[in-house]
DNA sequence: GGAATATGGTTGAATGGTCAACTGTTCCCC
DNA sequence: GGGGAACAGTTGACCATTCAACCATATTCC
């Protein structure tokens, strides 16, 4: 679908052939992107996603996560999460362990072979990073990108606080 | 995995942390914006990488495209189209046909039920994508997203070129 | 303190996607 | 003009994801 149509029926606000143009190349542009990654990845063994998960718990503080806010970091469904922290867990990458102050709670964290794996694969991804999107954008288009998909993160956390 | 570390193994060129943020916000942004997308679409009962399929068709020349052209299109492998295309056509809203020229090729086209279904559909989604990118974004911010995501497509043309 | 409700996480069935192997067609070139 | 490589598309088995239902624990509030 295209142009601004007056028809009777909608009174939908179309794109304009500017603003069209700009989400053609985001839509393209970030599935090449993530599909490019994602195929490096995977000549390693893992996906993106997968890799995401041991990216986040080698960062999070104390090195481990619940699993909510683990989902909520991957952007993930919950049920999700818990078919791939299987997954992982019988890779021995990662670990379960309950938490103590909530009995319903779960916490993830990496055991010493998913750590090794996970620096492993760091080297690989980052130079993927670089060669698929760094290198291709001179530094302020990059830091504008940046900048950009910050607002939409923070529009997104404050626009589901009042819910 | 983060920060310079100066080993002996790796002679990884790590992000700099200002690049890791912009980093972190596009990887999480980009998965909130496409999260958001789906699910408005699949609350009307499609899924985005189906929704695109039938927009493409429905702005290509002559309304039909081989399926190797819309798979490059929509940046998905021959196979998951081939199978999304199949359950398009058992909805109605896609067909297939032959073309003559090349005879092994299979040129996709909307049938008028399909064209019916998008012409609803984009009502809701270029709402959706107003609401979600455009309206948190300024113009400038926007345009400028458009313009290094374009880069970053162009690129990859070109490198898929020289192959 | 106990019923109602919300939260955290898991489960399994159904659906969607990937991967490698395959058919049929065209292109190349000797 | 015939053999081999490359291309277009499909297939089916396997793996990943979604969806709705579920159990257990926390919280709220009367």
């Amino acid at each position: 679908m295209h142009g601004a149509s007056p028809n009777a029926v909608d009174e939908v606000r179309w794109l304009s052939p500017d603003e069209q143009a700009a989400w053609r190349a985001y839509l393209r542009g970030t599935r090449l992107v993530a599909t490019a990654l994602d195929e490096g990845l995977t000549r390693h063994g893992t996906r993106l996603t997968e890799y995401e998960i041991l990216s986040m718990l080698s960062e999070a503080p104390g090195g481990r996560l619940r699993m909510s806010a683990l989902a909520q970091l991957v952007v993930q469904s919950r049920s999700r999460l818990t078919h791939t922290a299987t997954r992982l867990e019988r890779l021995g990458w990662v670990q379960r362990r309950a938490v103590r102050e909530d009995r319903r709670g779960v916490e993830l964290s990496l055991t010493p072979a998913g750590r090794e794996v996970l620096e492993r694969l760091a080297q690989v991804h980052v130079a993927d990073v670089r060669r698929i999107l760094l290198d291709r954008l001179t530094p302020e288009e990059f830091a504008a990108l940046g900048r950009a998909m910050a607002r939409v993160v923070e529009a997104n956390e404050v626009s589901e606080d009042d819910c």
